[in-house]
DNA sequence: ATGAAAGCGCTAACAG
DNA sequence: CTGTTAGCGCTTTCAT
């Protein structure tokens, strides 16, 4: 594990060239088209360089040169701990990752959170040295997705937002798959329900703010994420459809991401209307929280409350969570793909997945 | 959300102050050193960039004339599935983004798991428009550590291997920490125990070869992972120092990550030597997993079998494990500081984090 | 406050 | 198989 003594300036391919007199195209063959000179010359350029403390190639520069930089970027609007403490935000990124993997190129994960400025988020974008963007669910009005439409660089959006100029997107059909589930939840008897939604928009909260929250019809048209705003339309729609009053549907909004935030969510959510037999949330995470709330409560579900979740993360399958799978980590894939091998036609790409209704043991005839 | 047309050639810096008739430090200061032009001129210099679709300067460019690529590297060894299926390892990453996105830099993930030939990941690590390297759980004679240290870039190490010159480490101390946990269980009158380990060497495994694995001297001494190697030092200290003989730990392999495997590994612990009263294992997954295996066989736990993991993640703490908490996430934040911010000395640092003996409730006398 | 000149380190023709 | 010639797009002294 020794290294050659650090030379006082840092070998180039241009030093090495001289060093071994010989020319720089040499040398730049010697490590990017090795059938290209005699294996001995090679071998002799290779052992100088290892003499020399010379690495190859450097990235950037080639980069430069190529115009290639050998990595796809992640753009994450959301603060990281969603994205770590989601799995089905982590099953995407692992499928993206895999497919970086698989062909070699770099992941830069490029965090655009509340947590910096918007300069500063910018600044990030702006410097990324990357081949292309994946979007993953940021928010129709998202400052950063201009700034990524900015550079010129091919773009997956993925869930969210809907219709990007010029960017393929990969997602799956909220509404319907929602719509199923509550038909389904309807069907079972249910006339009152709660529904328990990730946040509604991206405005920056206080601590003291980030309460659960009663959703009113403003807030409600107001709601600048996609995919929740599709779940809620296919609840609404399913409720329709069975005549009852889709404006009875109460809704809260839940800011935070953590394993007590479904069951806070859930409590206002009974308060507001005792009445309610069944909780649907747009997110498992939310789901299994509020069965935890439950739970603790010694409310029985489902034979008190019949609970539902949405997306179909692991946890959930094994505590029999009635939901939705989606295919989190074929959508990091697809996207991966869409960008790294764009279809030949050059056109943007829709790419709707298929979800999967599970009736699990969550969902009963109400109480 | 509508965009200029796109021009037959990208703009640069050199076209725009052409256009403009201004020199190319005049826009390069526009966007660098906005005090060093009139706002009037810098106003007009941006509006045309607009209208020209030029988004600023070429990242790359940059980053080759400052030597700069504002992002940070993390080398993942494991196969990826590893690293997202383990919260300890998920959270460290978790920590680094966290250092990372405070101080704007990104996150550049160089997979390079066993699914890539050597070759390949070697470029991967060669090609990296880094600034620095974090190395996760690298097997001590991990092949790509020395591709990493060619890169002549600063180096972070975490949890293993031991002492790379020139580069700072930051881990725990595994065998102290794993050793007071058997004192523990040694202390609660356990004389026969089995331990599960994670994999202990690095080589590539077909499908069929990857079960759990009795771990033999030969196989003990050849341990390539120092953590490993380090927690199963512990608990042969522990039990030397409770007059028990050493040898008489039955040890078994794991190769997997998944759900199952710590229960695979429990039942070939327990196969081995059936008077085993507690296992202990060297991650939480494994005694998660472990748990749900003996529940479904009907054995209670701890009436009839001690469990104990290592890491507490937040399942575990949930579960009640008992085990060793140690602050991946802190451990990320301090691998991110310790690259972006080396210590004024310039010398490599050693960073020992604390850990915490969690006496949880699945560790009891033997049944 | 603005400009001219000099390269950062590399690869891609093309010619020998 | 090897060398020559031209940049890739940018920042940075140093002058003006």
């Amino acid at each position: 594990m020794s290294r050659s003594p650090t030379p006082k300036r840092r070998a180039t391919l241009a030093s090495l060239a001289a060093e071994l007199k010989v020319s720089r195209t040499t040398i730049s063959n010697a490590y990017n088209r090795p059938d290209q000179l005699s294996a001995e010359l090679r071998d002799r350029i290779l052992t100088a360089a290892k003499r020399l403390g010379y690495a190859g190639p450097d990235p950037v520069a080639r980069s430069l040169r190529t115009r290639k930089a050998g990595a796809v970027g992640l753009v994450i609007t959301e603060p990281l701990t969603y994205s770590f403490s989601d799995p089905a935000a982590l099953n995407f990124v692992a499928g993206l990752a895999e497919t970086c993997e698989e062909t070699g190129q770099g992941l830069l994960l490029v965090a655009v959170g509340p947590s910096r400025t918007v300069e500063e988020g910018s600044a990030a974008v702006l410097s990324a040295g990357v081949d292309g963007f994946v979007v993953y669910a940021a928010a129709d009005d998202d400052p950063f997705l201009e700034l990524v439409l900015d550079r010129q660089l091919p773009v997956v959006i993925v869930d969210q937002p809907p219709e990007v100029p010029g960017a393929s997107r990969v997602g799956i059909d909220d509404r319907a798959a929602m719509r199923e589930l509550a038909e389904y939840v309807i069907g079972l008897g249910h006339r009152d329900i709660g529904l328990l939604t990730m946040r509604l928009g991206r405005e920056r909260l206080s601590e003291a703010e980030r309460q659960a929250a009663l959703v009113g019809p403003d807030r409600l048209r107001d709601t600048h994420f996609r995919a929740q705003r599709e779940r809620i339309a296919g609840v609404h729609e399913a409720m329709a459809a069975a005549g009852l009053d889709p404006e009875k549907l109460t809704i809260v909004e839940s800011f935070e991401h953590d394993s007590i935030s479904g069951g806070t969510a859930a409590e206002l959510a009974l308060t507001t209307d005792p009445r309610i037999t069944a909780l649907m949330c747009t997110a498992d995470v939310l789901a299994l929280s509020a069965m935890d709330y439950l739970r603790a409560r010694g409310i029985y579900v489902p034979g008190q409350i019949t609970v539902t979740g949405f997306d179909g993360v692991p946890e959930a399958l094994k505590r029999g969570l009635t939901t939705v799978v989606q295919p989190s980590f074929e959508k990091g894939r697809r996207a991966g793909n869409l960008l790294l091998n764009p279809p030949g036609s050059g056109l943007p790409v829709l790419d709707i997945l298929p979800t999967e209704l599970v009736r699990g043991r969550t969902a009963g005839p109400p109480g």
